[in-house]
DNA sequence: CACCTTTAGGACCAAATTTATCCCTTTTAT
DNA sequence: ATAAAAGGGATAAATTTGGTCCTAAAGGTG
């Protein structure tokens, strides 16, 4: 259970890369959906949902393409994998604490903790950990 | 993302309300459906999971039903969830560490460290507490 | 034994979600 | 103009989810 999609995989793999692109260098989808290995109109959509969120800038065109938005060192972990996935959340009762059937379900208090716990993970991770990263 | 189905909240909303049960009283699967607001055919199936992995006893013919097959003390939220949703694996990679694409992935380390974490909350709740949870 | 009750197990099925692909539009540089 | 790129919508196959249904097996009871 609790597992990342396709799309969240691709979007940590397409992500990284740009992030370890120099600085500034605009990459092309077809490059980074070759490099991260990636079905390429598959990866234009999870970077169409990057632009929006503003994780990174596209740009049209002759020379256009994607660059982060911001330093890597300044998107988290959290960000990418909500940006395709939707927010962390363990069980649907944690949305707008509706648990139904009569007061508030007896799980509600673990759902929670487990939420708060795996956000935290997540966001203490910026992409330029990662795409430093050699092994592990 | 990360989201229990409807199969595990059926299933832990079964599980407590045996737990909730006088101590060696039998239950109906139709009982435990209808008190926990489940469909009885899909129930059955979920107990029948509990039985082979040794959560409950269960016996047929007239008189028969389910009872615990350990006190509630000693069946954790984990081995329930588990029972009915697979082993909590935030990435296909923690699987026999098969990352593939040369070399482990680079989240590795992170998944593995949001597997641990929720392994261990869900690990520290037992059956009991929560059946004799109030609320929150 | 015959019969009733209850779980076990397999087959089946509809709906939702996942995992894409395709095509046309828009923007931009040359 | 034209070519190069991303934007966005429609479509579709495969898989998973969320069940139902039917028959078999096991256990009591008269």
């Amino acid at each position: 259970m609790m597992e990342l999609t396709r799309k969240g995989e691709y979007a940590i793999r397409g992500i990284i890369y740009l992030a370890q692109q120099p600085p500034g260098r605009v990459s092309l989808i077809s490059e980074i959906a070759a490099a991260s290995d990636v079905p390429q109109t598959f990866l234009a959509k999870i970077f169409q949902s990057f632009a929006k969120l503003g994780l990174v800038t596209s740009s049209r065109g002759t020379g256009g393409g994607f660059v982060l938005a911001r330093p890597a060192s300044a998107i988290t972990l959290r960000e990418v994998v909500e940006a395709v996935e939707g927010p962390i959340l363990p069980n649907r009762c944690l949305i707008g604490n509706s648990c139904d059937r009569g007061g508030p379900c007896l799980v509600h208090g673990v759902w929670r903790t487990v939420q708060t716990e795996v956000v935290n993970i997540l966001d203490g991770v910026t992409i330029e950990t990662l795409a430093r990263t050699r092994e592990s």
